[in-house]
Formats: C-alpha cells, structure tokens, sequence
RNA sequence: GGGCCGGUGGUCUAGCCCGGUUAUGACGCCACCCUUACAAGGUGGAAGUCGGCAGUUCAAAUCUGCUCCGGCCCA
C-alpha cells in the first residue's frame, strides 16, 4: 500500500480561517438547541461599547472569553454564548459632537440621537467583524441569530426600566441635593467611579484672613481662592500648637468679610502649607465630608451647571471659574491680603471621559441605595467562586471604600430614558406600575401609559416627562439578565421558566479595570431585584498591554488594530472602509517591537498570522489574571508552533488509522501513559479557567516530547520497515492517531481554526471538533515520569556525541549501554538511533574506546 | 495619606502560598547541520549576584521587616 499524506499542504494558511466559518455557519455548529437536555451554561458576554475601532486588546480578551465558552461546550454544556453591543453613553455623544463642532444641547434632540445611532451602527460592523474572524463561537453567528442584543434596543431598555420601576416600588430609589461630582464640559453629574486623576500644575495662595475682634491674622493656604465666597470653616489640626489658641474664634473672610469658625479637625495637614485651611461649598469631598461632621448643613455654592459664579459669588458673578479665580487674585494683590503664590503639583480629579476638573454642586439626581445594604453584599459576594481567586480582592477593596449611594440619572440624551412624569399641577413624580409599562417609553417625548397623577389625581396629558437618562451603568448591570433571557431578549419565555431555571447566570467574564463599576452595580442590582448573587463565577482578566506594559489606548498612540492579523496585506478592492487595518496601526506595531525582524524591513512583512495565532499568543503570555503584554515578535515566534502541529498531523496522516491492537509495545505504551499526565495537566488548568496551562503544556509536549522523541522513535514501526511485525505497526499507528486525536481536543478551545481543520482531514469531515468531549486520562501508568527523564537523557546525550564526533545523525554506533529502565525500548532504540549492538546496564570498566555520556555510554 | 499588584539571563515568563539538587519554558543571540512531517526545521552553546538591604534558618527566588523602582486603584 502506498502511504501517501492525507494532508497535502505543507503549511497551515491562516487564509483557511474564512472557509472555516464559512463552515461554521453553514452547519450552525454552534446553534442554541432549546430543547437539548444538556445542562445550560451562560455567559454574561461583556457588551463591548461600539464608539470607535475595536483594538487588539478588545480582541484578545472576547477570543479568551470564547475559550471559556469553547471549554464548557466540550464539557458537555448547552453554552449560551450572547453577541452584544453596548450603545448607550457618553463617548458616542462626544465624538459626535466632536464631528459636528456643536453641542448636543444646541440641537433637535431626536436629530441628534438618529446622527448617533448612525455612528455607532459603523462602529458595531466593524467590532462584529472582529469578534467573528477571531473565531468567537457567539450562537448568534452560527445558527442562532437571536441570540444578540444591543443595549439600546426598545426590549433592552424596557429591561432597564422595568428594574428601575421594581427598585422604585422597594423603596430604594431616592431624590436628593447632594453635592454631587459634576462635569462642567458634558454637563452631567457623573459617578464616583468615572472620576479619574491628573497631576497638575497650580499655584498654592497664601492669603491672609482676619481674625473677629482682634488684630490678628492668619494665613490660609489654598489652591482654590475663587471659593473664598462659600467659606464656611477654618480647620486646623488638633495636636498642632502653633493655633490651639484660635479655637473657638471667628475668623474673617477677606473680600467678603464673612464670619467663619475656626476648628481644630483631623484632617487639617500641619504639613501643607501653613498648616491652617478653609474649608468651602465645596472644594472637593472631603469638604463635603468635614463640613457634615461638623454640622454645618446645607452650605451655598457657588458654581453653577455651567461653569459660572452665581450670586454667591458677588461682584463675581457670570465669571466663568478661571475667571474668577484670576480677578479674585488679582483684588486680594490690591488688597495686599495675598501674600505669596508658589507653584505646586497636585492631584486633580477630572471627568474620565473629558478631563475636565470636576466641580462638586449640589443638584438634584436620583439614587440608587448601597450603603445601607453593604453588609448584604458582602455575604452574597461569598457565594460566587472567583478566577482567579486572588483577584476577588480589588472587588473587596472598592465594597470597603463605598461611602455614598449611587447616583443614577444623567443629563445626557444617549441613554435609557428614565420613565418618571412630573404632574403639572402638582409637581409630583409618577411612575408607572410594573404591568402598566408594557414596552419602552421616551419619557422626554412620549406620554405617559398612566393617565392619572397618583397625587392629585389630574390628567397627565400635558405631564412633563423626564428629560434625563440613566448612567449606563444601570443598563450594562443588568446584562446577566439578559444573557438569561430576562424579558425575553433571546426567545420566547412565556412564563419565565426559563430565567426562574437558569439564573443565577453561570459566569461572569471582565477586566480587572471594571470591577468596581460593572462587576459591583451587576451584584447590587441582582441583590436589589432578587436577594441572589448575578453570578456563580466571576473570572477576572488582566489587560493587554503594549510590549512595554504600558496600557493600550487610542490616545498614547500605542493601539494596534486587530484586523492586521486577520486579513492579508493587500485587501479586495470591494472591502468596506469599516474593515480595513488603520493606516497607522502597522507604524504603532513596528514602533512597538525591538527585533530586527520588524524594524528592519516594515514594508513588505506579511501580518496576516490568523486569529489562532493571536489567540495562542495571548495564552502563552502569562497565566490568567496577570496583563498581557503583547508584541509582535511573540506573535512571530508562537505561530511556529501551529505550522510545527500541522506538520505532525501531516506526518501522522501518513498513516492509517488503525484499532488498538491486543498489546501494545512498550514505547507506544509510555507515550499514551505520557499523553494522560498531559491531559491531567491541562485539564487541571482548564477547570481553573487558565488558558495558560493547557497552552503551555501542550505547546512543550508536542514539541520538545511528542515530535522529538516519539515520532522519532516510532517512525520506521509506523513506516513498517524491516520485518516489523503487524502488531508492532499497528501499535504504533494506533498511539500516534489517538495522540493526536487527544491533542487537537484539548487543544481545540484554545486554536479553534487549525485543530477543526485537521480534525476534518483526517477524522470527520462530516462533523465538528468543537461539539466532541474533552478527552479524559485513561492510560495510568506509575513510571512513566522516570522513563520520559532517561528517555529524553539518552536520546540527547547520543546525539551530542555524535555531533562532538562531527557525525550525520544517520551514523551508527556499535556499542551502547543503556540504563535498565530503558530496556523495554531496546528495539526503538537501535533504530533510532542506528545502533548495532545494545547492551543493558553498565559497562565494564575495563571496557575500551568508550565513552560515558548522560545515563549511557558510547562506542563509535 | 491608604490599599493592591508586579520586579527572575537582552525580552517575556514558571516556580513563591507549603523554604531543600545544578532556578522553568519560550523568544532573541551565536555555532554547526537540508536527518525520508516540518529550514516557519534540527542539534549544541553563551547568557541570571531571582530589584536592594537586613533578619529567621543547617538551608531563602520562596518566610519576616525595611527600602527602591514600575503599574493600578482609592482618599
């Protein structure tokens, strides 16, 4: 029989992906059978927020989100694995804006959230795109396209309300003044957790105040001297000498001469400055905070929504903030109340998304409670197994460092419109009954689906809706909901049987950076709605990082757009201009890697590696919950190992596939004893959902064990040479089909593409590899470490004399001793290695012209 | 000011919880080799005071304390 290669290329081309999810599709691989009576298990994909062009960040961490899903569908689970899209928010409304030079509040507003919608449609083609070419295995792309939402969709947002409806009725939601952190720029009240922080460069004042009936003086130091207006406390430390006699005084204000108290507080730093500070409405929260401590209730504020002093502020007024603050500087010179101006660095909270400095106002929002159910929650945070477990911990932290409630509206138009109606006559808020909403409504544009205020009982025919919206966290956390099928988002569910069945929703998957945003407001949401935890695993990635570790982003100029590696370099004339690589990108990699390979010769490199590549890559990165830190010389280096998988397959389908013989021989027995340890080590790691285990082990033992040694070892039984026997052949053939069969499932949730292609070729071509069972050790064996460890000394040692000899590999030996653990491979050996004699045990030491290398000695 | 994470050959990384041979693996580098699956391969080699200092111990990359550097988060 002619033994020819199944496999005829002799490379893998990562062109080849396409046609597989051509394949994919055609066959609906991965279709949500409803009624299959396998156990469920749900991912609560994270909506990727559509603004802008998906990175590479963005697509390694949804490909190792999709291993996640490949793995549980390998164990046997009715995976449901959502595509998504996160629509509402602020980023979209900014760059519009950017686009059209104006601000949305100077627009129709309908006009303006259809030019929004348009823009974020593009965005999503393109993120779409990425997440199916990195071969995501999400039901909506094969076979279930129901399984997809979008988070402003009328079903989605009538989710969002329908919550907030329930959170009302409990009590929980509340309308108060509170100072608040506001961005003067996008004109909203924004979170604590939207704060971000920049050094910046100010001056610290010292300015001279009076003191009540007295000559003397102090000197303040502030950075702030345009809220001299709203003083309303002087503080200083307690165990600082040099003012416990003013206590209890008044001081006076200059400019405005306003009576103020002086106090000893904790807080003062004797340190800063001159040790002795103003307290004011409100500099920043821990003004907040000391003034409540102290009791000094409802203090004004100066700072308007719009930037601008208000009558506060005097002769101040209309001044925007700056402004103020240079004439109120400019009149404490004349006065000769400023003393000194020093430059000084100081941390300056600002709006994540505008880095404008955020003002704290008070202003009326809504709140959602979660102080007073802190302890609830921490309970319920127990309940939830995380991955890895030492990332549970930033969770921890932020529970312990809460101390407000949530503010929930926004004055943005972007967004879940919040369905409150104010009664004309009487002011009052009404809100509709859970079974009166029976769709979406825009509170700012629709009526009510009531028509009576609960109050005074008018009609709410001219009632004004609410204009705000959410803060989009309050969508995004209810997205497990979704994933559950919560308001029937995927499919019918009449009677919610199957939310009652399958929530709590299995896993939550996300990056370490949201944990105190999405991954808290989902559990406190959850608990809200249902006293249950959202999830019952929560697994926590790391981010990915540039080469240099430092954080991937459009604005450091150090993004990398995925398409580069999944598309070839000269693209069909046809392609949309959504899915075409940024210019720039290629420049950003280059720049980004040190290795000659790359700086040398840019322009005529060839990127397309393929997803597999990538997806590899970012496994053998580092093990789960550290960064990843990404470079092109990697991807270069690791997408070696799939050509090195295919050419073993190659070799492999060479031969037959043929039953296990009645015994197999004693290398063939070694190596599925071997291939157990394997699949143990790699099991192990995907029951910790660390992609870096199985990657790693796999990667080092088809190498440097599998085709080093085995294949070496077994090659001439496999060809059948030399008067082998049958059995021997087939002991051979049967070892290195089902070592392969074994290494393309435990590989198969990591490099989808090559291992289905294989699979096909030499297996099924009728079936996927992606709906078979991982595979399970059933090869035990005691010795089989001790014998990979003399094996592998041996083989080394032999070669290396042969080339100190400056031998051919080919070359034989006439003598070589081997060490007794070795004696079963005795016949390989000889082969292998082109060994005329070959003795057991050790030499005589008498014996002449030999040589002792490793565990054997050598006679040319 | 507080917290968390990290610091291991040129680069990335395992080991650290639970101390014990010569510190894991890869990329890169150097030399030699087309050996019938693979030169996108093979063999061999050079390369590390495990951030620093001190302590505990017979023994420290590992435990303790202090310290330096980087990153993230919070106040």
């Amino acid at each position: 029989m002619a033994l020819k290669p199944k496999i005829k290329q002799k490379r893998w081309k990562a062109s080849s992906e396409r046609e597989i999810i051509q394949y994919w599709a055609e066959s609906e691989t991965y279709k949500f059978i409803e009624d299959s009576k396998k156990p469920i298990y749900i991912i609560d994909t994270p909506p990727p927020y559509v603004s802008g062009r998906a990175h590479l960040g963005f697509a390694i961490h949804y490909a190792q989100i999709d291993m996640i899903a490949r793995y549980y569908r390998m164990q046997g689970n009715n995976v449901i694995f959502p595509a998504c899209a996160d629509r509402n928010g602020l980023p979209v409304e900014v760059k519009v804006e950017q686009k059209l030079n104006k601000s949305m509040h100077e627009m129709d507003r309908e006009e303006f959230l259809a030019i929004c919608k348009r823009e974020l449609d593009i965005a999503e083609e393109n993120t779409i795109q990425v997440m199916k070419w990195m071969g995501l295995s999400c039901n909506a792309f094969y076979g279930s396209p129901g399984i997809y939402y979008q988070t402003d969709s009328p079903q989605y947002r009538f989710n969002t309300q329908r919550t907030f409806i329930r959170a009302w009725n409990a009590g929980l939601i509340t309308r108060a003044a509170r100072p608040n952190n506001w961005c003067i720029d996008c004109g909203t009240t924004i979170a604590d957790a939207e704060i971000e922080y920049l050094d910046d460069e100010s001056y610290l004042h010292e300015i001279i105040f009076g003191i009540e009936n007295s000559d003397e003086t102090i000197t303040i130091s502030t950075t702030r001297p345009e809220l001299i207006a709203t003083c309303e406390l002087i503080i200083f430390h307690p165990r600082d000498s040099r003012y416990t006699s003013l206590e209890g005084k008044n001081a006076i204000t200059p400019i405005f001469k306003k009576k103020v108290p002086i106090r000893k507080h904790r807080e003062a730093d004797p340190e800063f400055g001159t040790g002795i500070m103003m307290i004011c409405a409100f500099g920043d929260k821990s003004d907040v905070k000391i003034l409540r401590e102290e009791e000094i209730l409802n203090p004004k504020t100066a700072i308007e929504a719009d930037g601008r002093i208000n009558e506060v502020g005097g002769k101040y007024k209309g001044m925007l903030v700056k402004e103020a603050q240079s004439a109120i500087i400019e009149d404490l010179k004349a006065n000769k109340t400023l003393i000194k101006s020093t430059q000084t660095r100081r941390r300056v909270p600002v709006c994540w998304r505008s880095k404008t400095p955020i003002e704290i106002i008070a202003m009326e929002e809504y709140y959602l409670k979660q102080l007073e159910v802190i302890p609830e929650i921490k309970e319920i945070v127990e309940e939830m197994d995380f991955f890895p477990e030492s990332n549970k911990i930033i969770l921890d932290n932020w529970i312990n460092a809460i101390n407000t409630d949530w503010a929930i509206s926004r004055r943005r138009f972007y967004g879940t419109s919040i369905p409150i109606w104010y009664c004309t006559k009487c002011q009052s808020a009404n809100i509709p009954k859970e079974r009166e909403l029976d769709r979406y409504y825009d509170a700012w544009k629709e009526l009510p689906p009531m028509s009576k205020c609960i109050k005074c009982g008018s009609s709410l025919e001219d009632a004004q809706g609410e204009v705000r919206t959410f803060d989009t966290w309050f969508d995004s956390s209810i997205s497990e909901l979704a994933a559950c099928n919560f308001g029937e988002i995927f499919f019918q569910d009449k009677n919610g049987e199957f939310f009652e069945k399958n929530f709590p929703c299995s896993i939550r998957p996300q990056g370490k950076e949201i944990v105190r945003t999405w991954l808290f407001y989902t559990i406190l949401r959850s608990f809200h709605l249902f006293k249950k935890p959202a999830f019952t695993q929560v697994w926590i990635s790391g981010l990915v990082r540039d080469p240099y570790g430092g954080k991937m982003s459009k604005s450091e100029g150090n993004s990398v757009d995925p398409l580069l590696f999944l598309q070839p370099q000269v693209l069909p004339k046809n392609t949309p201009k959504t899915l075409r690589p940024d210019k720039d990108s290629w420049k950003v990699v280059a720049e980004l890697d040190t290795s000659p390979k790359f700086t040398e010769k840019q322009a005529n490199l060839n990127l397309y590696y393929g997803a597999d590549s990538v997806r590899l890559t970012s496994c053998l990165q580092g093990s789960h919950g550290s960064d990843i830190r990404f470079s092109l010389s990697k991807l270069d280096g690791n997408a070696k190992f799939i050509t090195k998988l295919w050419n073993v397959s190659r070799f492999i389908s060479i031969f037959p596939f043929e039953e296990r013989p009645k015994k197999l021989d004693p290398v063939d027995e070694w190596l599925l004893a071997s291939l157990d340890a394997l699949t143990n080590r790699c099991l192990n790691g995907y029951t910790k959902l660390d992609f870096s285990i199985p990657a790693e082990n796999l990667y080092n033992w088809i190498w440097n064990l599998f085709a080093a040694h085995y294949i070496e070892l077994v090659k001439s039984r496999a060809y059948g040479e030399e008067n082998m026997s049958e059995s021997s052949i087939h002991s051979a053939r049967y070892s290195l089909h089902t070592a392969l069969q074994v290494i393309l499932k435990l590989l198969a949730p990591i490099i989808p593409f090559v291992t289905e292609k294989i699979f096909q070729s030499l297996y099924d071509p009728e079936n996927s590899l992606h709906i078979e069972s991982l595979p399970q050790p059933d090869n035990p064996s005691s010795e089989e470490s001790l014998l990979t460890e003399d094996l592998l000394t041996i083989d080394s040692a032999i070669w290396k004399a042969k080339k100190d000899k400056g031998l051919s590999l080919k070359e034989p030996l006439s003598l070589v001793y081997i060490p007794k653990s070795l004696e079963k491979f005795e016949k390989d050996l000889k082969i292998m290695h082109n060994i005329v004699k070959l003795r057991i045990g050790k030499p005589d030491s008498s014996m002449e012209g030999l040589i002792t290398k490793g565990n054997c000695s050598i006679k040319f």
